[in-house]
DNA sequence: CGCGTTGACAGGCACGTTTCTGCAAGGCCA
DNA sequence: TGGCCTTGCAGAAACGTGCCTGTCAACGCG
C-alpha cells in the first residue's frame, strides 16, 4: 500500500513530488495526475480530495519533467537584434519597450512566458532553453540563429517582413512605404516645398523601405532628395546629422526623421540656426514617446503601433504552436497612426494659457 | 552492436537524440555524454570523433531532459511590477529598458537567459517554468509570488531594497535619500528659495524614500514643503500635476520631478505661465532619457544608473545560484549620477551657434 | 605468474511527469 | 445467468539526459 512513504532518498525536503501526493491521498500517481489536470474519469469527490491534499503539501509539478514528457515548455523566445554587444539599440527604446510589454501580456494571457534571447547569444544558451516558438524582431538577411530554429521545425514569427528568403512561419509589419508617402503628402499639404529626410546607415528593412519610398516620392513630385544618413545606434550621431541637414545650402523647409530622438534633435538644430517651428521648418518624426506632446512646439509623430504589433506577433505564434501549421506564411499588416501636432501645421493652434495676441496670417 | 539504429518509433525525424549519436559513432551513450560535456576520461581521438558525429547529425541536447536531470535550467525570472494589466508603467520605460538590457547582457555572458514574468501572472505560468532564481524589480510589501519563490528555496535578488520583511537573498539599490538631498542642495546653491517636488501617489519604496527625504530636508532648512502627488502610471496625469504645482499661490522657484516625463511636463507648464527656465524656474528630474540633452533648455537629470543596477542584480543572483548561499542578505548600493544642464544653472552656458548677446547678470 | 592499478568504455538507474493499457467491480440487457 | 459496457482506478512504459557502477584488457611489480 505505502511503498513510497514521504519521499525517496535524494529528494529535496522542500519539494513534494507527485508520488508524495499520491501516497498522502491514498491513491495512485495516475489518479493524482488526472485529478490535477482535469483528465480521465474520476468522481468529483476523488478529484477534490486529491486537489486538497496537493494544496496542503504545497505540491508544484516539475516544469522540466512536464516539458520533457509533453514536448511543450510554454516558453516563447523574444529575439532582438544586437548592436555591438547590446541587445537593442537606444533609438528603439520606446518602440521595443512597448512592443515587449504588449507581447508579454498577450503571451501571458494564453499561458506562455517570454524569454529574452539576443540574436548574438552564445549557442549553448540557445540550445539550453526549450522553446515552443520564437518571435524575431526585424530579422537580418541571413540570421544563422533564425534559420537554425526554422530547420529544427520551430515556429518563427517575425516583427517586420523577413529580409531575403528567410522562411518564417508568419510575419507582422506596418506598411512603411505608405506611411512615408502619407507623411510627405501631409507635409506638402502644409506648404513644404523641399522635404528632407533623416535616415540611418543600417541595412534593416524599416530603414530601407522608408528611404526608398522617400526617394520614389521625390522622383514623382520632381524634388531633389535632401537627406542625411547616420548610424542610428549611436545616441549622439542623430543630433550631428540633424545639424548637418539644416546646414546644407539646399536647406529643407520640412524634415521627416525616421528615428525616435530625431524630433528633439531637429528642434535643437532648428534653434541653433534661428529657425522657427513650424513657421520656417516643419518637423515630423517616427516615435512612440510621449514627450513630443509637450515639447516646444509639440512635434507631429508617426506611431508604428508597437502594442498592436506585439500582440499580433504573439497571437500568430501561439496559433502556429497550438494549431496545425499553415502551408504558407501568414502576413499581417498593422496600420500606422499619425499624431498631427503643431510642428507640422502652418497655423499653430492657440495654446491654452498664453495671453491673447493679434491674429497673424501668413 | 546496432540495436538502436536511427531513432525509435515515436521520435521526431528532425531531432537526433543522444542514442542516435552513440549508434552513429559506434560508442555508448555514456561516452557521448562525457565527450560532449568534457567529463570522464577519454582519449582525445574519441572525443573529437564523437563531437564530429554529433555535429554531422545536428544533435542538440534536450534542454528539458538536461534540466530534469541536473536541476538547473539556466533560466532567470525577471519579475516586473504591474499596473493594471500591464507589465510595467509608462514612466519607467527608459529605466526598465536600460535595466533589462544590462541584465540580459550580464545573464547571457554567464550562460543564463531571462524570462519576463509579471508579478500578477497566472499561477500556472509561474509554476510552468523552471527557474534557477528570480530578479524582482521593486517588490511590494507582501508580494505573494516572491514569498512563495523564497519558500521554495529559490534565490531572489531585488532591484530596490525590499519593503517590509520580505526575505530576499540580496538586493541592489541606489541611496535615494542621499540623491534627493544632493539635488536639493544643488538647487539651493543655484539660488532656489522655495523648492517644489513632483511626486507619486504610489507606495513603492522609491517614491516613499524620495518624498520623505524631501520633507526632512524642508524641515531642516525651514522651508514649507510644496509638492504635488499624482498617479505615476498615468501618462497624462504628470502634465496636470506640473500645471497644478506652478499654479499654486506659493509657487516654487525650483522643482524636482521624481519621474521620467516630469522634465517635459514642467517645461510645458512653465511656458504656459510665462516662466523662463532657468531664470524664473529651476528644473531637475529623474530620468534616463537622452532627450533632455536637447530640450529647450537642456534639463538637468538624475540617473539611477540602471545599467549598473541590472548588471549587479544578475551577478548577485547567479553567484547565489552557483555558489553556496550566504547566511545573510547581501546589500549593494549603486551611486547615482547628476547630469547638470542649463535648467538648473542660474547662468546658462552659451549655446554653440546662437548669435552673441550682451552679457546679462541677474 | 598472481595481483593490484589504471585507462576506456558499456549498462543501467534515476530525474518527475504524462499517458496508454489493463483490471476489477457493478449495472444493463438478452 | 452470462456477456458486455461503463466506471474508477493502478501499473508501467516512455520522455532524453547525467552519472554511478561495473567490466575488461593492458601493464607494472614483487
Amino acid at each position: 500500500m505505502s511503498r513510497a512513504e514521504t519521499s525517496r532518498r535524494g529528494s529535496r525536503p522542500g519539494r513534494a513530488g507527485i508520488r508524495d501526493v499520491a501516497a498522502a491521498a491514498g491513491v495512485s500517481i495516475t489518479t493524482v495526475s488526472d485529478a490535477l489536470n482535469g483528465k480521465g474519469r474520476l468522481p468529483d469527490a476523488t478529484r477534490r480530495h486529491v486537489r486538497e491534499v496537493a494544496d496542503r503539501l504545497g505540491y508544484r509539478p516539475s516544469a522540466a519533467a512536464r516539458t520533457l514528457r509533453t514536448g511543450k515548455s510554454g516558453l516563447i523566445g523574444l529575439t532582438v537584434t544586437t548592436y555591438g554587444d547590446e541587445p537593442f539599440t537606444f533609438t528603439e527604446f520606446a518602440y521595443f519597450a512597448e512592443m515587449a510589454r504588449a507581447a508579454t501580456s498577450a503571451a501571458l494571457a494564453r499561458g506562455y512566458a517570454l524569454v529574452i534571447l539576443p540574436a548574438t547569444s552564445r549557442h549553448d544558451v540557445w540550445s539550453n532553453v526549450a522553446l515552443d516558438g520564437t518571435v524575431v524582431i526585424d530579422p537580418s538577411d541571413q540570421d544563422p540563429v533564425v534559420s537554425e530554429l526554422v530547420r529544427q521545425g520551430l515556429p518563427v514569427v517575425s516583427d517586420g517582413r523577413p529580409a531575403g528568403t528567410l522562411p518564417v512561419t508568419a510575419w507582422v509589419d506596418n506598411d512603411h512605404e505608405a506611411a512615408v508617402l502619407d507623411i510627405l503628402d501631409h507635409l506638402a499639404d502644409a506648404g513644404a516645398r523641399r522635404i528632407g529626410l533623416l535616415t540611418g546607415t543600417t541595412t534593416d528593412t524599416y530603414t530601407h523601405l522608408s528611404t526608398s519610398a522617400y526617394l520614389r516620392w521625390c522622383e514623382r513630385v520632381g524634388q531633389d532628395p535632401v537627406y542625411e544618413a547616420y548610424p542610428a545606434h549611436d545616441p549622439c550621431a542623430g543630433a550631428v546629422a540633424a545639424d548637418r541637414l539644416l546646414a546644407r545650402p539646399d536647406r529643407p523647409d520640412a524634415v521627416y526623421g525616421l528615428f525616435d530622438p530625431n524630433g528633439t534633435d531637429l528642434l535643437a538644430a532648428a534653434r541653433r540656426y534661428g529657425l522657427r517651428v513650424p513657421e520656417d521648418l516643419l518637423i515630423v518624426c517616427c516615435s512612440e514617446s510621449t514627450v513630443y506632446a509637450n515639447t516646444e512646439p509639440p512635434v507631429t509623430t508617426l506611431s508604428l503601433k508597437p502594442r498592436r504589433i506585439g500582440t499580433a506577433v504573439v497571437q500568430l505564434l501561439i496559433d502556429a504552436i497550438e494549431g496545425e501549421e499553415a502551408d504558407r506564411p501568414v502576413e499581417q499588416v498593422i496600420p500606422t497612426e499619425l499624431f498631427v501636432r503643431t510642428s507640422s501645421q502652418r497655423r499653430p493652434p492657440r495654446t491654452t494659457v498664453s495671453p491673447p495676441r493679434a491674429p497673424e496670417e501668413k
